[in-house]
DNA sequence: CTGCATCCTAAGTGATACTG
DNA sequence: CAGTATCACTTAGGATGCAG
């Protein structure tokens, strides 16, 4: 396969009368991708990741999320409450007291995200081993050019 | 539940000697939240999504991609190639040719995040739903408030 | 305690031009 | 074709102060 014949290599999708056909609307303004990107977020992720069926206050998140500011906290927070993702509760208490859970739509979400989380515990070895590997080539390679 | 006696919420993780034991790894610098970072990455997603058990070239990538542009792309393949997720195959020929292919660790986060591109595509209605309503009570509330 | 508004810096991103 | 380099711009994100 090496040997120059590039007619027509492994293709995801396929080309039907010229018309290239996906196997998933990779449009950028496809519903999907907009919310990808929402949940696939760096904090969001977290988030989601964190609330398992328990409900927990603004502080605590902000506590167990290492490195989260308080604009991003609540900004996420009002995100995910706006895709019924999360439920939140006020307490007409005072000090005030609210807080936030999975609703099921996002229970549902939050399997599939701990799935990730955790393929990443159980193959960070790897990807941290490959990182070593690719940037020693790289040394290696610019050494030699140079 | 709702009478002001707010001792232990329902958390997360637990108390032990007044250290908090969470059910995961959540420092900032952890190893864990940095691949996180990367592999959540928007354009990451979308690649690895796409490089299902076949190679494909770098510009059949960028137009699969709607709105990636050459930087971006390159980037992201070069991290994902450096985390071990990706290889790249260059062709010796004119004009260049550069094939990509999950490797055997790409194919196992593929798995991973195609269960998160099903889910947002089953529950996208949802969030949509979920959006106009929290649109509209948030309408509803300020028009009350004034 | 919760969370919004403001300001400001750093990082991400796109457009363009150029190289192998 | 497959990139890299540069620049200009937009956005994310942190710090601070204040309100409910």
């Amino acid at each position: 396969m090496e040997d120059g014949t590039f007619e027509s290599p492994g293709n995801c999708g396929y080309t039907e009368n010229g018309f290239d056909v996906t196997l998933w609307d990779s449009r950028a303004d496809c519903e999907v991708r907009q919310i990808l990107d929402r949940i696939a977020d760096k904090w969001s992720l977290l988030v989601i990741a964190l609330l398992d069926q328990c409900s927990m206050r603004f502080t605590e998140l902000r506590r167990e999320i290492d490195g989260i500011s308080q604009r991003m906290l609540a900004r996420t927070l009002r995100q995910l409450e706006r895709d019924g993702l999360v439920k939140r509760t006020v307490h007409p208490v005072v000090p005030p007291r609210v807080d936030y859970e999975l609703t099921p739509l996002g229970a549902g979400l939050h399997s599939t995200i701990k799935a990730l989380v955790t393929w990443t515990e159980e193959h960070q070895g790897q990807i941290a081993a490959a990182r070593t590997a690719y940037d020693a080539r790289v040394a290696a390679e610019s050494e030699a050019g140079a």
